[in-house]
Formats: C-alpha cells, structure tokens, sequence
DNA sequence: GGGCTTCGTTCAGTTGCTTAAGAATGTGGG
DNA sequence: CCCACATTCTTAAGCAACTGAACGAAGCCC
C-alpha cells in the first residue's frame, strides 16, 4: 500500500528523464532511452514536454558517425528552491536553480524579524521570477542546539507556520540528512550506490541516501550510536554516545577546560562564540601545529571513526562524504583517521573497498542541502 | 535509472491488490479499492484475472446494509517457494505456500548429497505440483560458521550452481535479513513503519525492513556493529565489534572457559555440537537458575542492547523483533535488557516508543524468511 | 551526389487505467 | 410478496502512456 498507483496515470518518463539528465548532467534523446530504458519514441514525446514547458534546454550537439546527437540540459532557472539554515546567531538563506547550483545568497541575523520575511527579501533581491520557487527547505536544528527565537517549536509547527506565512510548500529535515540528500543532488554522488553522508554542525549527524531516497533518521541519530557501552551518561539519557564522547560541543568543551589547548586555540574563558565557531577554532589551532588541539580533535576522531565503521558494517556502504563546517574545518584529521578505521577491515573481511571523501561546499553544505530537498520531492513524487 | 518504467506498461494494480490482500489476509474488492487507492472497475478487471490464475480464491461473504462483500484471500497453494537453511550438522528445507505458511519440512544430514536433491526431495514428499514452485532461498551462513561443504564458496557460485541443478531461481540471502522478510512477509509486521529484526543463531545478525523492502546490510553486518571503541580486536580486523564481546561464540566460549558454567551448561570440555546447540545449553542453565551462566547472557545481552540502541537511534525505528534460535532460547535474558537500554531514551529524548518483541517462531525463521524471500521478489518486480 | 550511419519523429496499435452508468444481491417496510 | 434502498461489483466507452516499426533528418566518406 507504500507505492499506490495514483489517481492518474503517473507519467513514470518525465521523472526518469529528467533524473537521468540531473545526473548525467547532459544527455541525449538516443542516451536518454537507453539509460531509461523507455523507448526512442516515449522519449522523444516527453522530451518535447519538457522543452516546452522550459525544464530542459537543448545545448550543442556532439558528432557521432551519423546523424549528431542533440544535448538536453536541465535549465537551472527553470525551477528554482529555497534553503533555510538556522544557527546560533545567523541565518542564511540560499537561493539553488534546478540543478542545485547557487542563485544567490542571503545572511542575516537569527533574529531579525521572520524567516518569511527573509525569503521575501531572497527572492526579491535576485530578480527571479517567484512562480518558479518551488517552495523551501528549512534545516531543523538538533533538539539542543541553541537557536533562541525556535525554542519550544517542533518541526510541523515550523513547517505549518511558515507555509502559511510564505505561502509555498515547506519541507523540513535534519542537517545530516539534507546535507546528504544535497550531495546526491548537486554532486551526483549515490546513484549507484548507497552511502552516508557525516555531518559535523554543531552538533553529529549521519544522512543515508539508498537508491537516491534519504533513510528518514532521527534528528541527530548518529550522534547517538553507542560507540562505549558502559560510557559516560549523556543528555539522551544512554551511555557512551558517540555526541558525548566526541562531538564538537564535547571537544570545545575539553578544549575550554584544557588551559594548554585553549590558548592554542584563542578560547576565551568565558565567552563562547556558539559551537560551530569555537570548534573551528580548535581546528585551526591544530592545523597550525597545536598539540593540544590536535590530540583533542584525534581523540574524538577515533570514536567518530568506530561509529563510521558500525554504519558502514551495518548498511554495507561503500562510500562516505564528510560534510558540514565541522569537518569542512578539520577533515585533515578526521578523514585519515576513518579511513583507518575503515579501510582495512572492510578490504580484508567484507572484500569491501571504503571510500571516505569530504564534500566539496562542505562548509554550506546543509543549506543547499534542504533546497535540494525540496527539488528532490518534486521529482520522487513517490513517497 | 533505477525504477526504470519496464518494457510494457508495468500493471501496478496487480502487485498492489498483492499485496494488499497479503498484509491484510482477506479485502473485499471496495476494500482494496480503498486502500490500495485503485478504482473499483480497475479492481474488478484486476481480481477477475487474478481469480482466473487461481492466484486469489473468494472466500465466504460479509453482511453490510446492501450486498454483501465477497471476500478475496491468497490461494495458499497457488504459489510455493522452498526456503533451505545450512547449519552445521544439519541442513534444514521448508517448503511453503504464498501466504508464508509451512507446508512441510524436511531436515538431513548436512552432507547428504546435494541441495537439490533435498529440495527434490522435498518437492516430491509433498505431493504438490512442482510448476508452482517459484523459487528457492538460501540462507546464507555467516563467514565464518563452520558448514563445511560449503567452506570456500561465495553466495554468486553458491546461487548459480544450485539454480542450475535446481532448474529454478534461487536467491541467497543471509539469516537475519531472511528472517526479517519472513516477519514482513508472514507476521504480517513492518507495513507501516520500518523495523529491524535482531537475529541469533551460530552468530549474531540484524536485518532492517523500510517500506517493506530489506536494506542490503552485509553479511553480519550488525555483529560489527562497534560497542566499545577501543575494546578487543575482532577477527574482521577491527576492535570492539559486537560479535566478539557478545555473539553466541563467545557466550559459549566464555562459558567453556568457566569450569561453574560450564558445569551449569553441561558442556562438555572438549566436545562441541555447535554453537547454536552449546548457546541453547548456557540458555537453558540460565533458565534454570544457574547464576554463572545468567551472568553470562546478562553480559552479552547489555552490549546487544547498545547495538540495538544504535541501530534504533541510527534509523529511528520503534520495532525491534527478536529471532533466530538464540533468542528463541534466551529472550527472556535479551528481551527485557533491551527494552531497559531501548525504551527510556527514546521514550524521554525522542518521543518515540520503542517496542521489544518475540518473533512468534524465532527457531525456524531464517529459513522460512528465506521462503519469504522468494515470494517477496514475485511481488515487487522493482528492485 | 549517392551510399552509410546514426539520430530523432510520426503513426497506428496495445494496454492499464478512469469515469459513468448499470447489473447483482442483499435488507427492511408496506 | 413486492418494492424501495443500500451497497457491491461489473460493463462500456474513452483517455493517455507507452510500444513497434516505418520513415524523415543530418551529418560523414567515397
């Protein structure tokens, strides 16, 4: 009863198509039917729609032995998404075409008026035609971080509200999980094959894209694999949580009660700059040859990476992307020592070969990660 | 590319009335308009073929204010799948009809000849028309159980080999996730929310349903699930895996090692009849209050409770079975610490209830899953 | 220019479903 | 008993998506 056929008959080409073009980039009409596996003439019907309607652009043709094949592109402009992040102090907002790439971008701070009034201002000052906004991605924040003007609300309060108030579709997801869903969009990474993407904001996250569809996860469910079974309490009210033992609140902590590591890093005593900022000051200390830092930063990594190989034994994954601000900001420890972890257990045992790379706009990468969520739902209609 | 719309125009009706009639074992056709969202002339058209095929028999009729429902069921005997389990002493086939229900049972020594001729064997006993027969599944031991006519064979050969001898499709699957189709399939749970089915036999296993289609975990990925980051090193390589803290070898080796247990137990110093048998022994001096071997299993259940714990917040699940002849033996040991470490958390942090069952035939369940497997892969085409 | 190759389109036909109307089969009321 | 009435199921006509196969289009090579 998942996968009801629908009220209509529903066109299974026009998503098939336009998914295959999302993730070849460009194709053509002859490619299409083979990748599709829909004949040359479905295609040629459905393609014809779709340049009509403006989704695809016919770009160039490439020689071949006979006739040149035609090259179909998605137009980025011809459908346009909204990304929200909430942090501590800021807001951002991204503006993302079709294909996932960056319109414009808008910052503000976390508690100027509404956020639909920051969307308003998005749109605006890009000059794009709002009927193409297909509606906007919101990354909810984890459960403790601090974002003062959100305290209290859930997720449906948010996503009602601000529907209503913006008057388009909002969709709602975790960091770890956009962030994912955003590098199988954007990166075209995980057609193929199912992976994890690890997030490190202010607080850990894992999202998991398996045939090109988000697991829905928990808001923070990778921060709480028990990586220690008789570990310290934490917050969640379970032991050994891999949050507890090594995610970017615990390091800034360790860092702030460590004197040596705080003056590497240039903590102040008392005043935190918010999570997010403090632990990337940790990372530069280490990066420029802190010891404290480092050892702080290795320490965590080590957990990280033992909960990285638990998902990756679970779910069989071949391929993991490190992502967020966090390990935008010390990938240079993290990533070698997952890959320690990771590696030789996986080539040795499970004939597995693990690949662990770091997304390429890890810094953003949540933001433009929740408008290709938005993008993403209006392709899979299916849920 | 993955849902690719298929040659002709794939008839969704048909696997949807299935499967609707599969999950809720006898509709009406409005009821399965209803749910499954179809027309009532599409399912007429639809059911008459289906009653044609002898897929579906109409079985008595249920009084409403107007004309009476006649109620559509699953011909049991319409479709049959074996399903064949390797242990090490003894190999197990059942052959069951569409619904999941057990036909017969045939058990042989392991090296009895070949698989086919059991399920030869088997066919023959039964009586039934071997046309019907879809398939055969296999479960697939562990790497490293001890089933020595299969010591070196990869599931591929494995699959092509028998299907070859067989003259049928064969699909090899591990224990666990066959065991937690066979619940989706015949328990008739899962259908709507994603579960996870903990599964204990030679070695420890978990296999996860979302959306009533299995995740393809790797073989035992969940026994290397980490819960102790820096704990002892696994024979896969790396430290801390469940498997070795508290997988049924070491329950049984722990055991062997204590002289008191082991005299609980009754386990023989130097003879072994499998870890499947010896774990049932600790399990059964457990019950019968034998302190040492209740210590035993407490300790193991609390690390398997950290890993379901993982597993529940990773994916966020609220259903957890236990199966397999491990648990069979010892839920009332693993049962209640799982609930202990599951239930608070989720209750308190994430608003969620997490339920703890007994799968109602834990013993046997891989290999009527395996069973189960087969069916599952004639309804859903898709892959 | 005429093959040759490859790409894309057109057109008739099939199929799975829809909507709309009607047949079947029961209940309860005169 | 016969007739509303309710509800279930079937039949008939139509639409839309896709298939198959033949055909037009656009380049290269001789």
């Amino acid at each position: 009863m998942r996968d009801r056929p629908g009220r209509g008959h529903r066109p299974a080409a026009r998503e098939s198509i336009l998914d295959a073009i999302r993730a070849a980039e460009q194709l053509s009409r002859v490619e299409l039917a083979a990748v599709t596996g829909l004949t040359e003439a479905a295609v040629s019907m459905t393609v014809r729609r779709l340049l009509d309607e403006g989704l695809l652009i016919e770009t160039g043709r490439t020689p071949t032995g006979g006739k040149p094949r035609t090259m179909l592109r998605l137009d980025p402009a011809a459908r346009l998404a909204v990304g929200v992040h909430l942090d501590r102090d800021v807001t951002t907002f991204v503006l993302t075409g079709q294909t996932g790439g960056v319109i414009s971008r808008l910052a503000r701070p976390a508690l100027a008026a509404d956020l639909a009034d920051g969307i308003d201002l998005l749109l605006t000052a890009s000059g794009v035609d709002r009927a193409r906004c297909l509606g906007i991605g919101v990354v909810w924040p984890g459960p403790r971080d601090d974002v003062p003007h959100l305290r209290g609300w859930d997720p449906t309060e948010l996503r009602k509200r601000l529907a209503e108030e913006s008057g388009r579709p909002v969709l709602v997801e975790d960091g770890a999980t956009a962030a994912a869903v955003g590098e199988y969009w954007v990166a075209r990474i995980g057609a193929d094959r199912p992976f994890a993407a690890l997030h490190m904001g202010s607080s850990i996250g894992a999202g998991i894209v398996v045939d090109g569809r988000a697991l829905r996860g928990s808001v923070g469910g990778f921060g709480h694999v028990c990586v220690q079974a008789d570990g310290p309490e934490c917050w969640c009210g379970s032991r050994g949580c891999l949050e507890t033992l090594a995610g970017p609140e615990a390091v800034v902590a360790a860092a702030r009660a460590d004197p040596a590591a705080a003056a590497e890093a240039g903590l102040d005593r008392s005043v935190s700059r918010g999570v997010t900022a403090d632990f990337a000051a940790v990372a530069r200390a280490a990066r420029a040859h802190g010891p404290r830092c480092l050892a702080l930063l290795e320490t965590s990594a080590s957990y990280v990476a033992a909960a990285a190989e638990s998902v990756v034994n679970l779910l069989d994954l071949d391929l993991l992307v490190l992502t967020g601000p966090g390990f935008a900001a010390a990938s240079f420890v993290y990533g070698p020592a997952i890959m320690r972890r990771v590696q030789p257990a996986g080539a040795r045992t499970w004939n597995r070969s693990v690949t662990v790379t770091v997304s390429s706009a890890a810094a953003t990468a949540s933001a433009t990660g929740a408008a290709a969520v938005v993008l993403q739902s209006h392709l899979r209609r299916q849920q």
